[in-house]
DNA sequence: CTGAAAGCGCTTACAG
DNA sequence: CTGAAAGCGCTTACAG
């Protein structure tokens, strides 16, 4: 690896001089920034970015801090960022939490030790103490899929998506609706979801069993054990409503094996557009958040910010589209 | 932020002692160990890591190339890689080239100049290039999924994986066996796959019809339209191996659009254990290749040579199972 | 148009 | 056990 003093040398110049050559900042003489170009172009030199960062504290490094980073959902939204922050010449460093919301805070930490210039989070909580913290943050965040006081945000219509696909489970003829929810912590999944719901089912003056409504974690067979609990019950369901595609695609296993038809027997609708609904049997019914626009949304946004210190806090609620599909 | 030199002088001691205390390199009395660790307390004081490696030259971060990041194989080795490394106190630095060969060039070199401790790369290609500049590289290097003269990699099985999903066929009676692949520049998945599928054949004296053989790229509609293909021709096959579960999911999809039922009509099997599959209907037969496993030993394996430099030039062959579903 | 010098925030021999 | 000093590789006023 050369540095600039042999770049300088070779070229016959001060290190100032390559220095405002390289950055295009300041003047440089024809000549010189011709034998300069000629140096670099034969030792194939490039800048040390960690001695740029230490003197400009500019890094070009966004930190993505994600939940999982091997499901669908984490995935798109990743590569959405991922696109439009490789336009801008920036990277992502990645952090997974694993849901444990511990992490979350300690990589809030790692990340800024690590001189990012922004941060993005794949919220799946609302805790004060994220909040708290995200605010005092001396650098740029955006959150993704959450809503919290005082931090940009880029929010999917929870409530909106939930209503509109229980209404249209309701408009498809069924009165008997389960739910499969998630703790209500996580206030996107858990809360607004269950609100659409509730909100489709009074508008329709149905009535809402609990033993309709359960709740599970966030995989397939969490989904399949929740279903099998419902159908235990006596009174059961004629469609069910869960609030990700995973969480159906359990269901749907469950109701599969103990020889229900769907969507004869009992129709089930999910949230989330994965390919694993699209491909499953029958092809799951669901709504569309267009993962990739919110990770590409949120890499703008942070970029903004990072060269516009003073931005607005934004709260951007992206559209979904319903996707009616054989399991309803 | 507070810096080194604030912390000592609250601490009254040099900044000498303060790095000394908090990286436990040489002596530190008590007293003063004490007096800086309240300081550190207080202010909440964290060391710059750029600072640092312009220093040490170390980074505690890894750079990862992959050829996309939202698939599920991508995903599953992404993930290994990290929980190995957080292990460590290891970060991720991601890159992803969506399938571009030439930017696998360019981010090794923009991974470089960010100082990354070590690279790991999701190969898709063979290419001489690749191989000289991985060889040149002043840093250590591992490859997973394909085999790279002179680089530690982690690879799969990928011809006896496909020789024994192939004979798996046969073994149900299947003479007439078509094959979807890819372009055999990627070596791995379209070279040995497919000469495992060839050798399988003709092991069993089996004939080989060119109609039955078709090319596509890593996609489900690529799947689809190869099937459509070799569906078109005169002479039909009874069974059909693609050389991923997504190519196979596509070629299921024509099958079932065009009337044809899996497995009573054609038996489709894949590569790749995906979920996709595993809930796809009818559930496809397939290998897992425990991906996961592969982004654990690729991380494990980069940091024994960060640590010792002068360590032999591995090649780990992972083992696989054969996963057999109602789609065969 | 150019270069000497200071400084970013650390670590590490070295002298005491 | 501790501190002064040099140095990692850059950039940026500043003086010329």
């Amino acid at each position: 690896m050369h540095t600039i003093k042999e770049i300088a040398e070779m070229a016959n110049v001060s290190r100032s001089t390559v220095s405002r050559a390289l950055n295009n900042s300041g003047y440089v003489s024809e000549e010189a920034r011709k034998r300069i170009e000629e140096v670099v172009e034969k030792t194939g030199y490039v800048p040390s970015e960690h001695a740029k960062s230490l003197r400009t504290k500019k890094t070009k490094v966004i930190g993505v801090i994600v939940p999982t980073i091997h499901t669908e959902t984490s995935g798109k939204i990743v590569a959405g960022i991922d696109k439009e922050l490789a336009k801008h010449g920036y990277q992502i460093l990645l952090a997974a939490t694993n849901l444990d919301q511990q992490k979350e805070l300690e990589y809030l930490d790692l990340l800024q030790v690590r001189q990012v210039d922004g941060i993005i989070l794949l919220g799946t909580n609302t805790e004060p103490q994220l909040a708290e913290k995200l605010n005092t943050l001396p650098i740029p965040a955006v959150m993704i899929g959450q809503e919290l006081e005082g931090v940009p945000s880029i929010v999917n219509d929870d409530e909106g998506a939930a209503m509109e696909i229980t209404s249209y489970l309701i408009s498809r003829g069924h009165t008997r609706i389960g739910f499969i929810g998630v703790d209500e912590t996580d206030r996107a999944v858990g809360y607004m979801r269950k609100q659409g719901y509730l909100k489709a089912m009074e508008k329709h003056h149905l009535p809402v069993a609990s033993e309709w409504m359960e709740e599970a974690v966030f995989d397939i067979d969490s989904g399949h054990d929740a279903m099998e609990r419902m159908m235990q019950q006596g009174r059961q369901p004629s469609a069910v409503f869960a609030v990700t595609d995973r969480l159906a695609i359990g269901a749907k296993s469950f109701l599969k094996k103990a020889g229900f038809i769907v969507p004869a027997d009992i129709a089930v609708a999910g949230i989330g557009a994965s390919e694993i609904g699209q491909y499953s049997d029958p092809p799951l019914t669901t709504v569309d958040y267009q993962n990739e626009h919110a990770g590409a949304h949120a890499a703008k946004q942070i970029l903004l910010q990072t060269n516009d210190t003073e931005q607005p806090c934004e709260k951007i609620m992206l559209n979904y589209r319903l996707i009616s599909r054989d399991s309803v």
